[in-house]
DNA sequence: ATGGCAGGGCACCCCTGA
């Protein structure tokens, strides 16, 4: 089965082209989504399930948000972090077959001088303190989404141009490390990979005709998942739709 | 050095994103 990450930047505008890419892609078994921007009352859940799939979500009014839409049941859904006191919704995990999904907003932080960058480490922290707990009760575990953090410089279109800039900053980085060190790993550098490659780019300045782009939306697989990965890779068609996210779906192939 | 573009809320300009 193949499993997928994609921050769709407004459900409401882009639910058309989720449904048209599931439809191109029928080999992925869930899709995790970031940046609803839809509360809850407003979730196109029937529109979604009458195409077929099930569906588990979380959101708020303009920011944020996150679902996961699935051609099997969805079992054990929870949302937020558990230890963490957070209004904002950016967290949602269920279990499909023996796997566990957990699909992840990380906060962008604006700045490394604004107050939503501790923000966005103290975010990071209490996420991986959860993760351990979650995975020693869920071995089969992806966790997948916009982390907004480009983990390496070769992630990065220009790296002297972003170095000191959030996204790429080491404390982010060392953030990143240490979820690597509770043994996840990072699909996409599983594999071969071609130079340059992206999952989000600008709107602005030509940033997709330029290939100006930072990889920043990423699947971490548990140790038993990486062994049974067989490809990753980005999918940069949905970028080049009318009225684009400026994110890009990035998908794992499991042999499970 | 700044803004570029896009979405949403709300009210015509601001906030946020990355």
């Amino acid at each position: 089965m193949q499993i997928a990450t994609w921050n769709v930047n407004s459900l409401k505008v882009r639910l058309p082209q989720v449904l048209e890419w599931l439809t191109q892609h029928p080999e992925v078994t869930a899709l995790a989504i970031q940046e609803t921007k839809l509360e809850d009352a407003n979730f196109p859940q029937a529109e979604i399930e009458s195409a077929g799939f099930h569906v588990a979500f979380a959101g708020q009014k303009t920011y944020n948000g996150v679902a996961i839409i699935s051609r099997e049941p969805l079992s054990d859904i929870s949302i937020n972090i558990p230890a963490l006191d957070d209004p904002q919704k950016r967290v949602i995990a269920a279990t499909l077959g023996g796997v566990r999904l957990v699909c992840v907003y990380v906060p962008n932080g604006q700045a490394l001088d604004s107050d939503k960058y501790p923000y966005k480490l103290g975010w990071l922290a209490a996420l991986t303190t959860w993760l351990q707990d979650e995975l020693a009760r869920h071995p089969h575990l992806a966790l997948l989404g916009d982390f907004n953090i480009a983990p390496e410089d070769r992630d990065v279109h220009d790296p002297a141009q972003w170095e000191g800039q959030v996204l790429v900053s080491p404390p982010e980085r060392a953030a990143w490390q240490d979820l690597l060190k509770l043994n996840l790993s990072d699909a996409f550098r599983l594999f071969e990979q071609a130079d340059k490659s992206f999952s989000w780019w600008d709107y602005r300045g030509l940033g997709f005709r330029r290939n100006a782009g930072l990889r920043i939306d990423h699947i971490l697989l548990s140790a038993p998942l990486a062994t049974q990965c067989t490809a990753c890779e980005i999918d940069k068609a949905p970028r080049r739709n009318e009225r684009p996210s400026d994110h890009t779906p990035v998908i794992a192939t499991l042999n499970v």
